[in-house]
DNA sequence: CCTGTCACG
DNA sequence: GACGTACGTGACAGGG
């Protein structure tokens, strides 16, 4: 195609993109043999989402990478100075230089230098060819020197910000039109180039001057009428240095080019030149990425756990050759110690004798300052041999006391200067609390996983370290055994103990070493620092202050359950005939099914009849034993799971109940809790709901509950842009109604509960990624007209199901889908065929709602000490969209206000949401009540 | 150890 | 056209 009317050149600046990349990105090296590669891949990446957006009325006919070549130009023959302040070009980045020609190379694009010339005269030159020859121009650079090119067609794109600017944009920056930018230049001078320009004058000043006397030359001419002195003779005085810095701010324009705009036509890439060139240089997200967008094979690169080392860590030794120590006296560990130092980071593991951190014990601590080389302090081993019924409870020999190591190694482990390392480090933080020790700051290798990987699999020391260092850690059954006959840490003998500790730590590094730059090239470095990383602390905080709970209550609920579970299952028995286990799903459903004949039994993949609540209380409109079946299920649940298990949760120190929240259990950022799971104390069923009772605030203090009321439908509503929505929420209607409304066609005033509840169930439904099975389900009617709820749903919000669409494109696209804030939740499974796609889907929908509503609490929380911390109240539980405080009778007002406003306002200032977040609060001398 | 069931958001 | 489906969790009991 011959360059002219219609056509499209993009002028992109190389070197803009080099620095970018360089800075933007840690310094990545090519696995295989360490060779720098940080620039190369982000350029690659930047050249190829600039390809991936090159749809539409904007899209180039014609494009060039343009790339500056040697140092010395002929600005330089004019003034020896001209450029002379730049720092030499990194080290690591030099040898990068040739290959990010290659990378243009590669996705065939033109790749254009010229010797004694900078990038920016080509740059003019082609933009005034093509101008001339009535074709448009876009130069993709913020560098201000090319402004002097806008107009006529030609246009800048600042990439990063994604931003044109024209005419009216440069006269923004510089206060004049292009064609005088270069006067104002000349004026204002350049301390990045070192172009001189005349001292004492901005770029304000030079456009007040331009725009007065119209040019440079017409300025310089009548400089003797200027009022003021200073400037009148700054202008006389530096004239031929004036001069001089326009004729080096003037981009030259007819560069003696050997190709023509005809040899810039847009190619589209060869898949093998392209993956092979990104295989060579390793980069496995591109490469598969772009595989996939070119319906190509991805080209095999070596694993990450294979044999060669990994990042930045050429020299790490095999763990069969790591050097693993034992200290025993106090010299030993100070010299540890000054290694960690001397480094500024130091992984650090816990060894104690059980997993709750609130009663184990501490037995030793491991450290590890290098790849293949950790220590192993042991403190509180004590002897016993293996099969002796009472281990002995005098020390081992040989371990430096519990006091002196603490005193030793508190200063380190509380030094700011020196990064704490771990492998959840919640637990060790929690640990050493217990021994006066305030570990800070910390990293945590499986947060870091988290924010990196969340979806693809989990993040526990042994999956990480099978992943991505190829290696099996010893596994801790191998030391403690299992089932009865297991023992504690403290009964392991010193020479294990040395070699298990020493390794996790090792490990933990070695992970550390690996995640730190990939946080970064990823982009989730934020979601790690800001999200992940501080709540570690908080987290901290809650579950050692843990929550007051009654036993006297859940006893007497207990023996209640009991009394009246013994009745239904006399009950139950009397009605099939015979005595079961009414606890047996199995047994039940032979009952059911085959003795007493009932029609309709469906065997599970077990063979065993199905029994669940659904399928028995659609026996239960005919038959009473079902019916009772479930009234005994509710109560043994509540008993078993709650009355009973809860009693023995209570920390016998404390009187208080203290869960563990994982941070890293759900996918989409939720918390998990844990031993016990205090996220799902009943309160749906009367019965249920009771128990809350027996959690109660301390003597003379009250517990406040505040929730965020319908925060996911919020989110949608933003993340989806539904305008009805969001002026349901603004005027504080009820949203469900409002829903019910505009898809049943009735209007507001005679609105009933039932139409009000499938309109709930169908909002609900759409946050799940709604299909008319499950909503038929979930409100039992006839799967067509479930669909036909969901069709009107849609016909009346559009863009409810643009979202969904367009989510899933994205999640299939990029194998993630993204919260508000950046985190990244992989869907793996997205591509896979069947049913699982399907599964894929629905949780892709879900992820960025569940997500953003996740990350706005843990932000609030993460806010929440400082704001509360003039007042007498302790935050002590999370349940996804709540909070839960307990308060000095006296502040419960002031607290709730507090609260609440750092609840409301959490999403901010990283992101504004359309919608505002409305917080709910109660409070009461138990949760009940609270709730 | 796995499955089914059921508690929560 | 059939198939199987609401999203995210954890604990407990039964049964192999």
């Amino acid at each position: 195609m011959t360059f002219g009317k219609g056509c499209h050149l993009h002028l992109i600046d190389g070197s803009a993109f080099i620095f970018r990349a360089y800075h933007a990105l840690p310094p990545l090296t090519r696995k295989s043999d360490g060779l720098p590669i940080g620039a190369v891949a982000g350029f690659c990446n930047m050249l190829h989402r600039y390809v991936e957006g090159n749809t539409g009325p904007d899209a180039p006919t014609h494009v060039a990478v343009i790339f500056d070549k040697g140092s010395h130009t002929f600005r330089n023959d004019m003034y020896d100075l001209y450029k002379a302040n730049r720092e030499a070009m990194p080290e690591d980045l030099r040898p990068q230089m040739p290959l990010t020609r290659r990378a243009t190379e590669a996705f065939n694009i033109a790749c254009k230098e010229l010797e004694g010339y900078e990038a920016d005269d080509m740059i003019a030159t082609l933009s005034v060819q093509a101008r001339e020859a009535g074709g448009r121009v876009t130069i993709i650079s913020s560098d201000k020197d090319l402004m002097q090119l806008v107009g006529g067609g030609v246009e800048m794109l600042d990439a990063m910000k994604n931003r044109r600017i024209d005419r009216d944009g440069v006269h923004e920056k510089f206060g004049v039109y292009p064609e005088r930018v270069v006067d104002v230049q000349a004026l204002a001078g350049d301390s990045v180039d070192n172009v001189p320009g005349a001292p004492g004058i901005g770029i304000k000043t030079a456009a007040l001057l331009i725009n007065e006397y119209g040019t440079l030359e017409e300025l310089l001419n009548r400089a003797g009428e200027i009022k003021q002195p200073k400037r009148r003779e700054t202008l006389i005085e530096h004239r031929a240095q004036i001069e001089l810095s326009k004729r080096l701010v003037q981009l030259d324009c007819e560069t003696p080019l050997d190709f023509g705009l005809d040899d810039l036509e847009v190619k589209d890439p060869d898949p093998d030149t392209l993956l092979s060139f990104l295989a060579e240089m390793e980069f496995r997200t591109l490469s598969k990425r772009i595989a996939d967008q070119l319906g190509a094979e991805a080209p095999e690169i070596v694993e990450p756990d294979a044999p060669s080392a990994p990042a930045g860590t050429p020299e790490a030794p095999d763990f069969g050759e790591a050097t693993y120590e034992k200290v025993s006296t106090a010299e030993e560990l100070e010299r540890w110690i000054a290694l960690a130092r001397a480094r500024g980071y130091v992984a650090v593991d816990t060894e104690t004798t059980g997993l709750d951190e609130m009663r184990a014990d501490l037995v030793g601590v491991s450290l590890c300052v290098e790849a293949g080389h950790a220590c192993y302090i042991p403190l509180a081993h004590k002897e016993g041999e293996e099969g002796q019924l009472f281990g002995s409870d005098e020390l081992t020999e040989g371990q430096i006391g519990l006091e002196q190591c603490l005193s030793l190694i508190k200063p380190l482990l509380e030094d700011p200067s020196v990064m704490k390392i771990g492998q959840n480090m919640k637990y060790d933080a929690k640990m050493l609390k217990r021994y006066g020790i305030d570990i800070a700051p910390i990293d945590d290798t499986m947060l870091m996983s988290y924010a990196l990987h969340a979806g693809e699999h989990n993040h526990g020391m042994d999956a990480l370290s099978e992943r991505y260092l190829g290696h099996n850690p010893i596994p801790i059954k191998s030391l403690l055994g299992g089932g009865k006959s297991a023992i504690t840490f403290d009964r392991v003998g010193i020479d294990d103990a040395v070699k298990y500790a020493s390794e996790d730590a090792d490990i933990t590094l070695r992970l550390w070493q690996i995640f730190k730059p990939q946080l970064h090239a990823q982009k989730v470095t934020s979601v790690y620092e800001r999200l992940e990383r501080p709540l570690v602390p908080v987290l901290a905080q809650m579950e050692m202050h843990g929550i007051k709970v009654d036993r006297d209550t859940l006893s007497r609920m207990s023996n209640a359950f009991a009394q009246k579970m013994a009745g239904l299952e006399a009950e139950i028995h009397e009605l099939a005939g015979r005595s079961f286990n009414v606890g047996s799903p199995k047994q039940l459903g032979e009952i059911l099914f085959d003795e007493m004949g009932i029609e309709g039994g469906k065997k599970g993949k077990t063979g065993a009849y199905a029994t669940g609540a659904d399928i028995l209380e659609e026996l239960a409109t005919e038959h009473e034993l079902p019916a009772r079946v479930l009234d005994w299920r509710q109560l043994s649940k509540l008993k078993s799971t709650y009355t009973d298990a809860l009693q023995d949760h209570i920390n016998p120190e404390t009187g208080r109940v203290h869960t563990s929240y994982l941070q890293t259990g759900a996918t989409t950022g939720r918390l998990a809790s844990s031993d016990p799971n205090l996220q799902n104390i009943p309160i749906r069923s009367e019965e249920g709901r009771r128990i809350r009772e027996a959690f109660v605030a301390e003597e003379g203090k009250t517990l406040i509950a505040l929730d965020y009321s319908q925060i996911e439908l919020r989110i949608l509503a933003h993340i989806a842009g539904i305008d009805t929505l969001k002026q349901a929420f603004k005027d504080g209607h009820d949203i469900h109604a409002m829903t019910a409304s505009e898809i049943f066609d009735v209007p507001l005033e005679d609105m009933t509960p039932d139409i009000r509840r499938r309109a709930k169930a169908i909002n609900f439904g759409v946050i799940y990624g709604i299909s008319g099975f499950g909503l038929a389900r979930n409100l039992r009617i006839p799967r067509g007209e479930a669909q036909g709820f969901i069709d009107r749903y849609f016909e009346r919000f559009p863009g409810i199901r643009a979202y969904m669409d367009e989510t899933t494109e994205f999640a299939k696209s990029h194998g993630y889908v993204e919260t508000l804030f950046g985190r990244k939740i992989h869907t793996p499974e997205i591509a896979a065929k069947g049913p699982r796609a399907g599964f894929a889907k629905r949780a892709a929908i879900n992820a960025p709602i569940q997500g953003t509503a996740a990350d706005i609490i843990r932000r609030a929380m993460i806010r929440m000490p400082e704001a509360i911390a003039g007042l007498p109240a302790k935050m002590l539980l999370q349940v996804h969209d709540e909070l839960l405080f307990e308060v000095e009778n006296e502040a419960v007002e002031q607290t709730i206000a507090v609260a609440r406003e750092i609840m409301e306002s959490a999403a901010e200032p990283a992101v504004k949401i359309d919608v505002k977040l409305i917080v709910d609060a109660g409070q009461g001398a138990n949760w009940a009540e609270a709730h």
